[in-house]
DNA sequence: CTTTAAGCGAGACGGTACGTCGCGTCTTCTA
DNA sequence: TAGAAGACGCGACGTACCGTCTCGCTTAAAG
């Protein structure tokens, strides 16, 4: 059938792809980051290095692109935040979830690749926001605007500034490792954001 | 004597050193991050490449020693804050300077080389925090705590949260270049610090 | 019918065929040895890589094959020699026009292409002395023994070796590039040949 | 002392080039040519590949250089050709041996690699007549003086015109592997060069 | 005249080696 | 005798070809 063409005529790029995603995944999340290499991964993943090359410009993109498919892969379920109706009580939650993660080292390794790429590649943290950051923000915008309906956060708030208040000073802790990641502090941090933005 | 040879000795040291420091900030400034190398920091410093070696481990150290001296050297002056007695007045001076030195190209590279070594190197990251952060901070805390004394913060605020929740908007924005860094944006944190710390 | 398909199958084979010989040729002759890949010649003649590899097993079978052909579809003119009965003025005609021959360049670098295959690959070495040096030797040897009859070689010289010694020494120096190619030295070999093998 | 200081500016120099000779004949001696690359040859010595890449420009170089050498380490020894006075004798003593050495699968390989570098390369071509082809004929046309003194060489040959009728036979037939390399062939040589320039 | 399978061009694939760059160490020579 | 200069062993880079393997497309035959 033509259906199976398809398929048929990607099926070994498609193969290689997945095999050079999870050993670069494996790869990211096992070593210091300077022992990810291209040879490296295309070594784990029995492939080529020019298949490699002959698809991404540079270790950065492949990193990216295998950290991305990840988060895609797994990203439709995640985007939606939990809607109890009490906005404090909602992001409490996924705030500490969200630092429990930053703190667990099979997350905290990649999540350091990931931005140390796009910290110093313009192009890819473009990308990054329009593939990664951007959806995740307007699922959490979305539930922002559902508490703004019900009058838990000020009308006329500013919801991506609302958001890096809520985030950015979390994300700065893990980054520079300058404090504790505790539930306290997700606490403290979602109280701050209710005192400056709520109602 | 003694005496002649130990500044003798110290002079040509420092000669060195400060050759080594002038190379590696012209080249943090000039080239992207991954031609910054010990072969072109020891080349364009005049300088053999175990010279380096034996100051610094590795290139991370260097650039990282360099930068710091560079805000040592400056850093005398900054790190008092102006105190006109009005708070949020004298935080939107300071973050709309903030801002204006991140969009600044010359600044914007030295602190992407700097933030990329420090998130990959715990060691360096105490260092970075022990030196450089700290010592800012506490200038900044000593301001909150002269506005606390006047009523014009909340006198339980946690200080270091405050400082997070002001500033770490700015520095991520700033990183993932997830938005404009403007006169307004750094007023309005400023705003969103002070409802949510405020009397 | 069979004895259309036959033809028509060849046709296709037999253009293909061509194409990658002219295309050989023309690169033996345009480029540095190490520059004539099957790449290369599959690009410059059109034809997918596999196309050659179906028919020869390496590089070195298809620039023997195409300077085998070439020899062979010119080869009928000249496998005859001149027989003038005079042996000494017909070997200086060959000889000179030999000599000549190898000091043109389009000559040159095919010949040397063919050497250097042959010099490593014993099967090949058998090849060519089956397909293109015998049918050429037999014909010089068809000569000698002309001139055997007439009394102008001795009746019992081995043939062979009067070939080797006269013709080794000019394709040594021309290998080694040891000296030059004249009409001098192309009689010089005969004389010489003749001294040594003279009635 | 000084003398101490040229040797200890070269012992580490000197190592390494001798161990990448070493393995680069070891090489040349053991496996088909196009598995002697510049990576075996550098791995097998224990050695940088930049290493080999500062010294030479090209494998080819390499593999001459090595085998150059080596001739030139045991060449000074062998330059001198017996001279008993007998001419006929001496030759065909010489050109059993020569047929013995390019029978000797550990001489082939080293003189085919040579073969195949020199005629394809002019330059390394002119220094191997230099440095390895006109030592050894100088030696030979000695003795041939020698002969000619004695009236058992005619006193007008042309020595180079001489050895080539001589050695151009068995290195042809060597290389091309177009017949048998015995003793009674070097003899036959030996006969057919005096018939050609004896007295 | 359609259908079909064989042969083709194109070129991606897993590999090996290339020649270069930079690492961090080691050695030499100079001031 | 420290330091500039730079060679060394090493390992990764990104590229070129190797010989193998799909993939559609063409195309001439058999249905």
């Amino acid at each position: 059938m033509s259906n199976e063409k398809g398929p048929d005529h990607s099926r070994r790029k498609e193969r290689s792809r997945q095999a050079i995603f999870a050993a670069t995944r494996a790869l990211v999340a096992e070593e210091a980051y300077k022992n990810v290499t291209v040879e490296a991964i295309a070594a784990r993943a029995g492939v080529g290095k020019q298949t490699i090359y002959r698809r991404w410009p540079s270790k950065s993109a492949v990193v990216f692109a295998a950290l991305l498919a990840l988060s895609e892969d797994a990203g439709g379920l995640s985007v939606a935040l939990p809607d109890t109706g009490d906005l404090r009580a909602d992001l409490k939650l996924v705030m500490r979830a969200t630092a429990k993660e930053f703190a667990d080292p099979s997350f905290d390794r990649p999540i350091r690749a990931l931005n140390t790429e796009i910290a110093n590649d313009a192009a890819l943290a473009a990308e990054y926001r329009e593939k990664l950051a951007q959806p995740l923000e307007e699922a959490k915008k979305a539930r922002l605007r559902s508490a703004q309906e019900v009058g838990q956060l000020s009308a006329d708030a500013d919801l991506d500034l609302v958001l890096e208040v809520l985030y950015a000073p979390l994300f700065q802790r893990w980054l520079h490792r300058s404090g504790p990641l505790t539930d306290a502090y997700a606490d403290s941090l979602v109280d701050a954001t209710l005192r400056a933005f709520g109602p």
